[in-house]
Parts: structure tokens; C-alpha cells; sequence
DNA sequence: GCTGAAAAGGTAATTTT
DNA sequence: AAAATTACCTTTTCAGC
């Protein structure tokens, strides 16, 4: 990983299409040798796979929401854990230090979703307390990847 | 954007790299087609671009930390979403709704990065109050897409 | 949206440094 | 060992239907 790898990773971020001629143009190597980095870092892990950003919004996810929770004292961790996993919403999951557990960061179409999520938390009886925050705008939004199987 | 869109969109969340064919094949169109579809909802935004999804760890970013800030009452709020724009580590930053105004999402390669982010919010006038939250492991990693000209 | 031809790009073996 | 060249072959792209 030295900094051509990470050039060639910037690009591809930037656009995962571009040819391997003008990546090898910009990093100063032929196409065959960009190929070679680019399998060596996929083969590494380093680059996990080829995907896409899209618009949360145009997916019908309008609405970003993040939940802080306590777990309740009887808790099967691992069992959250799984369901954070295998959960369509669930865009990330957190376990963090300070006052709260975890923090979860989902994607829903509307407010009534949230509910639906406390409501398996609380079945699942995972939840002890919780707090819902919404985000009103992003500075940053970040990529949204759609989780697969939904 | 129908479920045919939707089929073609988590296929390439899947793998952004796989062949229209193999696509069509799934979705039961031909390449051209499945061509088309991808050049519509680009154009439309839906799909924003195609990216790869890395592992922070390997680019020298391994902790995660969320910052929860107040900014300051007369801090220059245009000017700090600005500065979160810009910022090589702000990952996400978004305008939340409760006690606090916004979430910070950074990388950091080490700890002593937090402070050097706090300094320059401070630098700034932009902090107010904040509170620091560290990640020690994700149930639910999220993909990490390298930001450009870092 | 499909078909089929043309163009472009990716891939892998071989040679070179 | 890493990169370039070359040739091959898959894939994308575009015209016409």
C-alpha cells in the first residue's frame, strides 16, 4: 500500500468506471499494472467491492434518523446484534462509550418507521432506553449504499 | 424507477462491476437495456456514482468517533458547515433535532486527531459545547468510500 | 426494449528492466 | 519483483428495427 495504491483508491472512489488507461495516465503506469494494483488490493481487502452511491431519497429512505440506546440489563447482546445485522433499516450500528450503548443509524420513508423499529426492539427485549434523533439537513450526508436483499 | 430500477440498483451495490448481461440475465433484459436503465438513473441522480467500498483500517483510519456539538450563539453557521464540507475526517455532519445541534461523524487514524479536530473547531469560533464519542466496534459497519484530494 | 455489428476496454501471458 | 508490451477476448455501446 504505498502511494500510487492510494492514488488509484481516490480515484475509484471518485468514479469506479473510469478506464484503466486513464487511471494508469494519471498515476504514471500502463493499464495492465493499474489492473495488477487494483487485484492485489481487492484480493487484501483494502477495497471491499465495487459499488454504488445513490440518492436515499430517490429509494423512497427520505429520512435519516439516528437512535441512541441502553440495552436492557437482561439483554442478549449477540442476539441485538443479529437483528442490527439483519435489519433492512439499519444502515449502521455502533457500540460506543459514554452514557449510551449503541447508536444506530437508520433510513426510513417516514416517522412512522421509527415507531415500527422501537416497537422490534422491544420485543426482541432489547431496549431499555432510548433517544431518537432526527436529522433535519447534512453539511455531509455521506454515501448511501442500498444493503442488499431488500 | 420501478422494480426493475430497484432490482438493477442493489445489484450493482452488490458489485457495480458486473457485467450488463449478467445483470439483464437477473432482471430478464437484455444488456442494452439494462444499459439504458443505469444511463437513466444516473442522469437522474439516482444512482450518484460508482465507487468502491474500502476498508478504513487499511488506509490508516481505523477509529471511528461521533462528536455532538453545540455551536456557539454567535457562531457563523454557514461558515461552519463549510468547514465540515471541507474537512479530510468529517465523514458525515448533520443538523440534528434535541440537546445538542449537530452530529460529527470522523476517522482518525489515532486519538490525538480528535483534539487536533476540537482545536480547530474551537479556532474557528464554532464550538460551543461538544461531547466526544468513540466507536469500540460496529455490529453494523456502514461502507467507508475515501474522500477525493486527501 | 431487442438485435447485431463495431468499438472500447479488460485480462493474461510474455518480455523487459 | 514490478511494470510494459502485446495479443486476445469479453463487454459496452450504438445504430436500426
Amino acid at each position: 500500500m504505498d502511494e500510487t495504491d492510494r492514488k488509484i483508491i481516490e480515484l475509484l472512489a471518485e468514479d469506479s468506471r473510469r478506464a484503466l488507461a486513464d487511471i494508469g495516465a494519471v498515476v504514471g503506469l500502463a493499464p495492465s499494472s493499474v489492473n495488477e494494483r487494483i487485484r492485489r488490493l481487492t484480493a487484501s481487502g483494502a477495497i471491499r467491492r465495487f459499488t454504488v452511491d445513490t440518492d436515499p431519497a430517490a429509494l423512497g429512505l427520505p429520512m435519516l434518523v439516528y437512535l441512541w440506546l441502553a440495552l436492557r440489563e437482561d439483554a442478549d447482546e449477540a442476539a441485538f446484534r443479529r437483528f442490527a445485522a439483519s435489519h433492512r433499516r439499519v444502515l449502521e450500528c455502533h457500540h460506543v462509550t459514554g452514557a449510551w450503548s449503541y447508536l444506530v443509524k437508520l433510513r426510513v420513508g417516514a416517522v412512522t418507521e421509527i415507531e415500527s423499529v422501537l416497537a422490534e426492539l422491544k420485543a426482541g427485549r432489547f431496549l431499555g432506553r432510548s433517544e431518537t434523533v432526527i436529522v433535519l439537513s447534512s453539511a455531509v450526508a455521506g454515501p448511501h449504499v442500498p444493503a442488499p436483499g431488500v
